[in-house]
DNA sequence: AGCAATATATACTAAAATAATATACATTAA
DNA sequence: TTAATGTATATTATTTTAGTATATATTGCT
């Protein structure tokens, strides 16, 4: 039912990001993140593949932001991990399932309209918007 | 990052009750729903304990709805199996995160918001406006 | 040049959650 | 009073998620 550990850790490692706001290597990051090391290098590979990170390798390697916060949204964080939310199974094509015609189910309507909220919302919050309303406190 | 088999399940099951609209046993409404003997029974404890369906014992017995189609909702069945809607595991007071402090993490604030989002869709849904959502094709 | 610090890629293992099944028991209509 | 049903609990299997390990490639620094 809910989004991954994989797609929370994901999450803190581009708010880490987000706050240093300068290149971090991949300890620096697990640290400051609390996810172990190995995951977080995993996680930031794909980061890196999704155009939301960029890596440099070697001797004072690391990683930083690839756009600015405001162009980063809850949504590509998430789908970098996890591909597109999807609020049921049946919304696959190749789902069986006994509810038929597949095609003109109505609980596949409402599942799918529910999917479409969910990544309508993710996709309206930026990292900016993020850090902004932490400031105001 | 999806509801469970298990809750997709339980609404076929209460699908076929609606369409029948008479008492079935568990072997009916298993072949009807395509899920197994043993698990359409567990799930059909579930929905007796939540009073979404009701139960009768001993040689000719089965399963009806307890209540009319209009009062039953996806949320109501979902949650049966499932438990309440969360986008997140964060949204629980025990999740360890290093995004604190934890009452006031704007992501948990997004996430929160959106599992109300979802928790209110499914609420909006009963089992009549499905039906005749079918009839009018 | 070459070493140390770093990221990359792939494979592997462990743990947790989900899905499915089995066994024994209780109830009731005929 | 027995056969057909539901109830309760326990067990096993499967899948997904989470986490780790090993080997390799790249680069800055001396």
């Amino acid at each position: 039912m809910h989004i991954t550990l994989e797609a929370d850790y994901a999450i803190r490692i581009v708010n880490c990001l987000v706050d240093a706001s300068q290149r971090m290597d991949a300890q620096k990051i697990s640290d400051a993140a609390c996810v172990s090391l190995r995951f977080s290098l995993k996680i930031l590979r794909k980061l890196v593949s999704s155009g939301i990170v960029q890596s440099f390798k070697g001797a004072k390697g690391g990683y930083v932001l690839a756009k600015d916060p405001s162009e980063i949204t809850l949504k590509d964080v998430i789908e970098t991990v996890e591909g597109p939310y999807q609020f049921s199974r049946c919304l696959d094509e190749e789902y069986p399932c006994s509810r038929v015609p597949h095609g003109e189910c109505p609980y596949r309507g409402v599942f799918g309209d529910i999917s479409t909220l969910v990544q309508d919302k993710l996709a309206s919050v930026t990292f900016s918007d993020i850090k902004n309303s932490k400031k105001q406190k």
